[in-house]
DNA sequence: GGCACGCTTCGGCTCCGGTCGAACCGTCAC
DNA sequence: GTGACGGTTCGACCGGAGCCGAAGCGTGCC
């Protein structure tokens, strides 16, 4: 057989396989764009070494930019990358735990992080099992009742639906090896979340955390489940 | 952030990242084990690199290998391995088509083949439609019109179901753009299909085709539905 | 204007990894 | 046994890619 007649999967496998770009593409999968000296510093290379990653990955087609000022802002090209960067997680071995001050951050990330742009770890998979439990889904369809729920919770599930992108998939969480809401309503409720203060940005690239706020309203809104794991992160 | 906190990808995608790996590994998502002689045709390259490759595939955990005489027949590690290569392939940019040889195996492999042990390409789309089309499928649900139908077919759909992968997932298919039926369900239609003779294997690694009886066994499962393009390919 | 800062470009160094031929090991055929 | 064959191992070669320091470019601040 030619292998021409496939897709060329070397060259994108390739700009994934560099440790300081991984690194770099790893946390862009927080959601935020992020720019070129804090992207040095997460890969833990020189400035000039980041940028001749960025410019590898921007002609790739894995990485988007915008200028601002003096500063260029990096972000993933798209949800088709975070999967890619998803599901090879998923079959790579987690390195083992070093320091205690690595072992919290890796709790903080379990606990609640985003998938580019929709909720994760054990957070994600808990808002998708009360979802379901409450029926408010079922299978990729949302319930007459989901509807009612979502709309009063903020979410436009109508403009979530117009979207090119896959609806409702499930996204196999990478930690938990349990599935949490992905596509375009997983990031329509995000993105809700976050505006409302129920989550907020952590202090690490990926990681979220919930507010009181969010625990009350996440509680009235799902009352008898529990969205978060009982013991806080310390 | 520290980057040792997150799942290091970078090796994974490494295996992938070589051309004559990468060619190895997407021909064995055609499901078949084949031997390491055979790879290293495909692949390109001498029996010593071919080798040379196939032990650091293992080593990485991407391929099995059994031993049979002489020979030693790879084949690829599990589905979550499949999955990554489909995802990969899915935003690699398709090489242009050189020949009329390569021109017509690219249609053969656009027209029907397996994407690791379910069906893929214009006939595995077509398939999903079908079983939509006709309410077998709710979602990742069967339908009881769908059980009988399966049943009648000689599908043990209840076996697909214990199995702990995931059910009756969309596998986005990358020729068509549109999802084919992947996972457990997937596999054991596919099983079937290849058992009865409806399909059989092609003589390019991945590729499967249409038999005589598949066509006339499919037109009465799916009355009115054409499984496959009209024109045969030449 | 002048300086600080963020980022990129350039040049040169080093090293990892892909490549093959040749030799080696095991299996099958006769 | 002896030869053919499939596959792996070894050793040597070579090119590509990652790395950094220094210099260059543009922007913002005072």
């Amino acid at each position: 057989m030619d292998r021409h007649t496939d897709a060329d999967i070397a060259p994108v496998a390739a700009l994934i396989a560099d440790p300081a770009r991984a690194a770099i593409l790893t946390a862009l999968l927080g959601g935020r764009a992020l720019a070129a000296g804090e992207l040095a510093r997460v890969a833990g290379v020189s400035p000039a070494t980041a940028s001749s990653h960025l410019a590898r990955l921007l002609d790739g087609g894995l990485v988007e930019v915008t200028r601002q000022g003096r500063h260029r802002y990096y972000r993933l090209a798209g949800h088709e990358i975070a999967e890619v960067l998803e599901v090879l997680a998923r079959i790579s071995a987690r390195p083992p735990v070093r320091s205690l001050r690595q072992s919290r951050q890796a709790r903080l990330l379990q606990e609640a992080r985003t998938c580019y742009d929709h909720l994760a770890g054990r957070a994600g998979v808990a808002l998708l099992d009360a979802l379901r439990g409450h029926g408010c889904l079922d299978g990729e369809r949302v319930t007459p009742q989901g509807e009612r729920l979502l709309a009063g919770l903020g979410v436009d599930v109508a403009r979530a639906r117009r979207t090119r992108r896959r609806f409702a998939p499930e996204c196999l969480d990478w930690t938990e090896r349990r599935p949490h809401l992905g596509g375009a309503l997983g990031a329509a409720v995000t993105a809700v979340l976050l505006e409302r203060g129920w989550y907020r940005r952590g202090s690490l690239p990926r990681a979220v955390e919930l507010t009181g706020e969010g625990r009350e309203g996440l509680a009235a809104l799902f009352p008898g489940k529990e969205l978060t794991s009982h013991s806080p992160v310390t």
